[in-house]
DNA sequence: GTCTATAAAGCGATAGAC
DNA sequence: GTCTATCGCTTTATAGAC
């Protein structure tokens, strides 16, 4: 028998899939087994705070993609450039639909208690970072504020909705109309060169 | 010691509170009977199939108390008023944001195989029934569905994201943001008194 | 209809050989 | 670093007294 060596870096993603499908309390350590082909020797290995440190390790690397991927290029990139690349990169993320959001799945959860913090970060940051690329595009701070909420209150709701159906047009098409409904001002010459934050 | 005699009935909605705040695998049987005050024997007399057919029973009454408060109104009643009214209903039945929607956790949880069929009609009926008073209220076919399924999956995510920052404002202040944005048209004086339901 | 006691299975976690 | 065996606990569910 072949027997492969991971690396926790390996394990990380396999494990991030299982508590997606089933939930924090529904990712019991053998099902986890089963699909990491780690033993639970292995596991508590690579996490000796156990399935707890599991899904906060999980959390902080889907955070640390969102900075990367999304977050930060709002934050400090072009905004516009920013704002449209979000979109391509959510819904590659979230498979058209097919994939849920675990940071929100366990916000609805019990589990909720135990990540709180992680869960808050992680949103708190989307909106906020979103609301900045907006103003940054030339809209009022009130409404920046008004759409980045309403724009990601409207993908979670999209992936609620798309797995209650399931059916990922609704994931698709929620996507596009989210897209459109962002007041971004048309692009004056002028303006480009004015105004132009770098965070 | 007085030992309280309930019905079925009256097992329900705290039985669902349960299953709202826990999740359907935090839902353990010693917190049903913390919760309850009824033992095991009693929960197995009232629901013989045990925590599943406790949790069907739930999601059956859910879907009954939404089809009467909001789904048949919007159905067959003055679509305006319908649509008013829905959203009254959906504040005070979230309670601003502090209760989560148990159909839409169960959508994201492992529990959605089990119940698949309600969840998927819970909300594909109240997808159809607000596009069917938006079309009565003169709103265009496409439109009216398109915006249906705009609301629906905005509550949804209001309330993700509400529970995720633990701020109920970003609820309420959701709710509000989705029934501007519904396009109803102006209400013509001609058409007010030829189109008047009661219900 | 309600209770307590208990069964059978599955859970997270640990120990220790390799 | 990985495995198997096992511990102690909790789970759902059942049995039977009242």
């Amino acid at each position: 028998m072949t027997r492969t060596v991971f690396e926790k870096a390996d394990v990380v993603p396999l494990l991030a899939e299982v508590f997606r499908e089933f939930g924090y309390e529904g990712a019991t350590l053998n099902r986890i087994t089963e699909r990491t082909g780690l033993g639970k020797g292995s596991l508590y290995h690579f996490f000796p705070g156990g399935k707890e440190e599991m899904a906060a390790t999980i959390l902080a690397e889907v955070d640390d993609w969102f900075v990367r991927n999304v977050y930060a290029p709002l934050e400090s990139g072009e905004p516009r450039a920013a704002i449209a690349r979000m979109w391509k990169e959510v819904d590659a993320y979230f498979r058209s639909g097919r994939r849920i959001c675990l940071v929100g799945a366990f916000a609805l959860d019990a589990t909720r208690d135990k990540f709180a913090a992680a869960i808050r970060v992680y949103f708190a940051r989307w909106v906020a970072a979103l609301a900045s690329a907006l103003r940054r595009a030339g809209v009022a701070p009130d409404k920046a504020a008004a759409e980045a909420e309403a724009a990601v209150l409207g993908i979670q709701g999209a992936l609620v909705l798309a797995r209650a159906l399931n059916d990922e047009k609704v994931f698709t098409r929620a996507l596009t109309r989210l897209a459109r409904d962002l007041s971004l001002p048309k692009r004056s010459p002028s303006s480009r060169s004015t105004k132009k934050g770098t965070l």
